[in-house]
DNA sequence: GGAATACGTTGCCGGACACAACAAACCGCA
DNA sequence: TGCGGTTTGTTGTGTCCGGCAACGTATTCC
C-alpha cells in the first residue's frame, strides 16, 4: 500500500514567481549591503542590464528603493545609477521582550534603527499586560513617521520557546511566561493590519548576525545566547533551524550532568545549570545577587584576581567549552558566536573554553570552526526581529508594499 | 568598512532553469512514488495538462521515463497515460562499506535494487584495496545491463566521517580508516566517467527513509544509526544537515559522562561508550564477543530473562533515551528513527527509552515526536547511496542523461 | 449506440529574460 | 575645447516557458 501522497509537491516556479524571486533578490541585496550601483547588481545577481533596469523600475514604483547619481567613481564611462533602500519610508516595528526590559524600535529597510523606546519590565508582567505597553511605544513613535511611510510588518523577539505557527510563547522561565499568546495580544492591541512574527531571541540574533554581522557569508553557524538561561540560534545550510514546532535550538536544556542540579525546566543537570547566570553567581558564593550587572561584577572580580570568582569563572568556561564541543560534533559549524552573557563568560575564560573544546571536539569538526563574539551589539535582537518582518517583504516585494 | 561581497548571490531562476526544475520535479515524483498518471501529475505539480505533456515528452525523449496505457480505472472518461521511470535502463551503482562487509548494487531509477554483490571485508582493508574489489563487483554486474542502459552516477555509503567536497573518509574507527580517499580510489578504478558521491551511512539511510520510508513527508527527522559506533543522519527543514565540511551528525561523540569511559575518538564519555556495541557487551559481561550477532544474542538473553543481560540492556536503553532527549531538545524533530543496532536496542528497551525521554525532554519538544524504526530494512544504505547519485539526475534530468 | 466524462494535442497568448543596437555620460589627452 | 575610448542606461526584438481554450479521442454509463 502506498502511503498518502503529499498534497503539495514543489514544482518549479512559474513565470511570475521568477519575477518575484528576482525582485526579492535585488531588494535583499540593497537591504543587506546598502546602496549599490546597478552595474554591481548586474554582476552579483547575474542578470542582464535591461532586466536590472526593469526590476529597479518596479521597485522604485512601489516606493521600496530610490535611484540617484553616484559619486564620482574615478573610472571612465558613464556612471552607474545607485539603488538605495527607502530606509526612511519603508520600515518595520521590532520588539524585544527581555527579563527586565521591554524594548521597541522602528527599523528601516536596510536595518537602520530609526527610533526606539525602552521600558522597565516589572517581574511577572504577562503578555496581556505587556502588549498595551508595547503598543503604546509604537503610538509614541508614530508622529515621527513620514506621511508616506509604510509599515511592512512587526517582529518580536522573546527569550523563550515560541510556537512558530502562531507566535505563542510556550515557555519562558526568565519572564515567567507559560503559554502566553504575545502574538495575538499584540495584534489585538496594535490597530494596524500587518503580519506579526514572533521568534526566539537567540534565533533572531543569529539571523541578524548571519545577515549583516560576523556571520555574513557563513552558512553553518551556532549563535549561543545567554541571559538568565541559555539558548541557541542555529543556521544550518544557510537557513534557520526552527525544528518542527519552532522550538529548535534549546541547547541550554541539553543535559550535561546526568543527575545534576535541578533546572527550572524540571529536568536535572541541564547545560544552563552550569553556565547560566544563577550557576555562576552561586558558584562564586554570590547567592543574593542576580542580573547582568552582578555577572559583570563577577567577571571583573575574576579579572582582578579574586580567587573564588576565578574558580567559578574557569569552571563555567570549562563547561562552556564542553557544551560547545558537543554542539560542534553534532553540527560541524563554521562559526560559533557567543552572545549575551555568554559573550562575557567566553571573554573571561577563553583559555578554558578552547582547551576543553580541543580535547572534546572531533578533530575534523574543529578544523574550520571560528569562535567569535557578536558584531551587532545590543541591537541584535531588535534588528533580528525586524528582519523577521522584512522576510515577508523580501519574499514578495510588490505584494507586501 | 564593508565586508567582502559574497561572490554569488542567488538570483531567481532563469527561463531554462524553470524548465529544469519542472523536469526534475516530475522525474522526482515518479522516482519516489512510482508509475503515475499524467492526470495525477497535473494535480500534484500544479501545472497545466499541456505542460505536463511537454515535460513527459522531453523525459521520454531522454529515455528517462516511458508512457503506457493505464489499467482500467472504473471511471468514465478517456484514461490517462501512465508515466513510469525507466528503472531497467537508468540506474546508479551503490556501494556500502561496512565493518565486515562490502556491498555493491545496481539500483534502478525508482529505487529498485536490480542486482547486487556482497563480499566479506577483511579487517584492516584500506580504501586502496577495497576499491578494486568494489569495482570488480561492478564489472561482474555489467553483463546484465541492457545494451541501452545508462549509468547516471555512483554513490558510496561509509560508516565514518566523510569530507563532502571530495569524498575523503577522514575517520572511520569501525573500519580503521583514517584519511582514506575512497572516492578518488573508486574513480580511478572504475573506468566509467560518472560522478561519485560519498556519504555517511547514517546520512544516506536517513535520506532514503525520508524519500521513501517511514519519514516520507517529515521535514525534521533524526535517524540514529548504530553499528560499532553511533551516528545520525539529520533532516532539518526538509534538507540534509551536512555541516560545513560534511561531518555533521556525529552524535555518537556527544559526551554524556564528563570523565567517562575512554572512547576510540580520543575523548571520554561519548554517547557511544554507553549505547554502542562494545558498551553493551561489556556491561553484560560478554567481553569476548562482538558483532551484530553477539548483540542480538544479548537482546535475546535479556528477553528470556537473563538478569545480567536485562540490566545491561535497560541501562543502555536509559542512556539511549537520555541522548535522544538531548537531541530532541536541540532539534525539535518530528520523528526519531532507530536504525542498525540501535533499532534492536530500542525494541529491547522501549520502556526505558520513553521513560527517560519523557523525564528529560522539554514538553513542547516532546509534543509531536514520533519514535519509529526504519521501513527500508537492510537495503537502506544501498538505496540511500543510490539516492545520492540520483540527486544529480533529478537536479537537471536532460543534462545528466 | 448515444450522451457524458475525462484526457491528449494543438495553436495562440502574455510574461520574463537575453541580446544587440543606440544614446548618454564620463575620463583622458591633445 | 574637442575627440576618441569606455562604461552604462534604454529600447526594441527574439526566445523560451507555461497558461488557456478549442478540438479530437478514448472510455464508461445508460
Amino acid at each position: 500500500m502506498r502511503h498518502a501522497v503529499p498534497v503539495t509537491m514543489r514544482a518549479g516556479p512559474s513565470q511570475d514567481e521568477v519575477r518575484r524571486q528576482n525582485l526579492g533578490a535585488l531588494l535583499r541585496y540593497v537591504h543587506v549591503h546598502g546602496a549599490t550601483t546597478r552595474a554591481e547588481l548586474t554582476g552579483v545577481l547575474g542578470l542582464n542590464r535591461s532586466t536590472i533596469g526593469a526590476l529597479t523600475a518596479d521597485l522604485t514604483g512601489a516606493g521600496l528603493v530610490s535611484e540617484g547619481t553616484s559619486r564620482e567613481t574615478g573610472r571612465a564611462g558613464r556612471p552607474s545609477l545607485v539603488v538605495r533602500p527607502e530606509s526612511e519610508r519603508v520600515y518595520a516595528y521590532a520588539y524585544s521582550v527581555e527579563v527586565d526590559r521591554l524594548r521597541a524600535a522602528r527599523v528601516g529597510l536596510g536595518g537602520v534603527v530609526l527610533d526606539r523606546r525602552e521600558l522597565d519590565r516589572p517581574r511577572n508582567l504577562l503578555a496581556g499586560e505587556a502588549a498595551p505597553l508595547l503598543a503604546g511605544a509604537v503610538k509614541e513613535m508614530h508622529p515621527a513617521v513620514p506621511a508616506d511611510g509604510v509599515c511592512v510588518g512587526v517582529g518580536v523577539a522573546v527569550c523563550g520557546m515560541v510556537r512558530r505557527e502562531d507566535g505563542m510563547v510556550r515557555l519562558s522561565p526568565p519572564t515567567g511566561w507559560v503559554d502566553e499568546p504575545i502574538g495575538a495580544a499584540l495584534a489585538a492591541e496594535l490597530g494596524i493590519d500587518v503580519p506579526i512574527t514572533v521568534g526566539n531571541v537567540a534565533d533572531v540574533a543569529a539571523f541578524a548576525e548571519h545577515c549583516r554581522g560576523v556571520a555574513a557569508g557563513c552558512d553553518n553557524v551556532i549563535y549561543l545566547y545567554g541571559d538568565v538561561g541559555v539558548g541557541a540560534g542555529i543556521i544550518a545550510g544557510g537557513r534557520r533551524l526552527t525544528g518542527h514546532g519552532g522550538y529548535g535550538g534549546e541547547v541550554g536544556h541539553m543535559v550535561v550532568v546526568r543527575e545534576g542540579t535541578r533546572c527550572e525546566c524540571g529536568s536535572r543537570g541541564c547545560w544552563e545549570t552550569e553556565i547560566g547566570e544563577h550557576a555562576l553567581l552561586r558558584a562564586a558564593g554570590r547567592h543574593d545577587s542576580r542580573g547582568r550587572d552582578a555577572l559583570l561584577a563577577l567577571f571583573d572580580a575574576a579579572g582582578r584576581g579574586d580567587a573564588r570568582a576565578q574558580t567559578a569563572v574557569r569552571r563555567a568556561g570549562d563547561w562552556l567549552g564542553f557544551g560547545v564541543a558537543n554542539l560542534v560534533n553534532i553540527f560541524n559549524p563554521e562559526m560559533v558566536i557567543f552572545g549575551g552573557t555568554i559573550r562575557d563568560l567566553y571573554l573571561a575564560s577563553a583559555a578554558q573554553v578552547r582547551s576543553r573544546l580541543n580535547s572534546t571536539g572531533l578533530p575534523a569538526c574543529l578544523e574550520h570552526v571560528r569562535l567569535r563574539t557578536p558584531q551587532l551589539g545590543a541591537d541584535a535582537a531588535l534588528v533580528g526581529a525586524a528582519e523577521l518582518a522584512f522576510e515577508r517583504l523580501l519574499a514578495d516585494p510588490l505584494a507586501a508594499a
